[in-house]
DNA sequence: GTCTATAGATGGATAGAC
DNA sequence: GTCTATCCATCTATAGAC
């Protein structure tokens, strides 16, 4: 009842470790990265994080599902708010791709490039998750057709050149760059676009 | 001099180590890789390796070296034989890099994924190489905008773009696919030329 | 140039006290 | 839930015989 422990800014330890391993996986990769490393990160020793992971694979594991649930909110969210229009759904899809590309960047490195790093059933079912949400690409672009507003020669080339030029936002973004997320993202749509064959005016 | 000695067949073994090493990095990664597997990959044991390379590291630096070589040779040759106009330069740009990325798809990904785990200073120079690779994009966007042909909002991002669609291409690319390697970059040769304004007749 | 054998370090994970 | 201590597997790399 009367209860205002400090526990409100309380961080649970399984969380700190997900920080510290997001943090150390961008860096070094989760093959590079030790336990050691991990606990290190987070004031403990190796034993402490079995007792919130059964180990450092299902660490992985459960920070890529997280990372991957978020954009697929991000861009249900965007397409939710987007209209009718192929060509403002697929202007919202690419720029909540690219905007999660630049606001959670650690995040989105660490899941392209460490989904072959995970042990299975979990890998297959992140890569299976990724396969849906590529998905969501060719249905923007096959409406877009149907509506006849998008002339594209192939729908699954197009559409995974416009989900990949996003994806590699991650590698090449620098948070004190020049450019923000908005821009960015901006910049992104307009190239998606005229990929599809409907420039913005 | 009347020497037809079976060497004309001869596979020198450090070569077949880079062999292996290429085909286990693509798999499993540089790290994943043993030197225990590569050695009985080549029928031989552990220690031969040490022969012919003084590292794990320097074998991954040989192999990067002679992939980043080899991408910078093709570039280069078809931007010769391109003539002056700035769409055929660009096309011809786009399409010798795609057409790398999916007949040396296992190259092009083993060196886009392990450039990180690289030992300095073999690192720092391979992302130099692949610095200035990204140059002759950006520098084949300006001529176009310099010449009237190209109307581009940003030309990193636009180069950046390109690149990144085109280097992508190794992470989804079979061999046994529905769309040959020339398929493949044409259709990427014309998104670029739809992304920077000069969409093809 | 390859082998056998092993050094020397480091990895993930566990046991049991507190 | 964290600690100390450690197991045991595995890693890269080396030494020396052939």
């Amino acid at each position: 009842m009367s209860d205002p422990t400090p526990e409100a800014a309380q961080n649970h330890t399984s969380q700190r470790f997900e920080e510290a391993a997001l943090e150390l996986f961008f860096q070094r990769g989760y093959r590079s990265t030790t336990v050691r490393e991990l606990a290190l990160a987070c004031g403990l020793t190796p034993g402490a994080l079995y007792n919130h992971f059964p180990s450092k694979d299902q660490l992985l594991y459960s920070i890529l599902r997280d990372v991957h649930e978020q954009l697929e909110a991000m861009m249900t969210e965007a397409l939710a708010d987007a209209g009718d229009d192929p060509r403002d759904r697929l202007r919202a899809l690419v720029r909540a791709h690219a905007i999660f590309h630049t606001r959670f960047r650690k995040e989105a490195r660490v899941a392209n490039d460490e989904v072959l790093a995970l042990e299975e059933p979990g890998r297959t079912e992140i890569v299976d998750v990724r396969r849906r949400g590529r998905g969501r690409f060719e249905d923007a672009l096959r409406d877009g057709i149907a509506a006849g507003v998008f002339e594209v020669a192939d729908v699954k080339i197009a559409a995974m050149a416009i989900l990949n030029m996003g994806i590699r936002i991650a590698a090449w973004f620098r948070p004190d760059g020049p450019r923000s997320s908005e821009q960015v993202a901006d910049l992104h749509a307009d190239l998606a676009l005229r990929m599809v064959g409907a420039p913005p005016a």
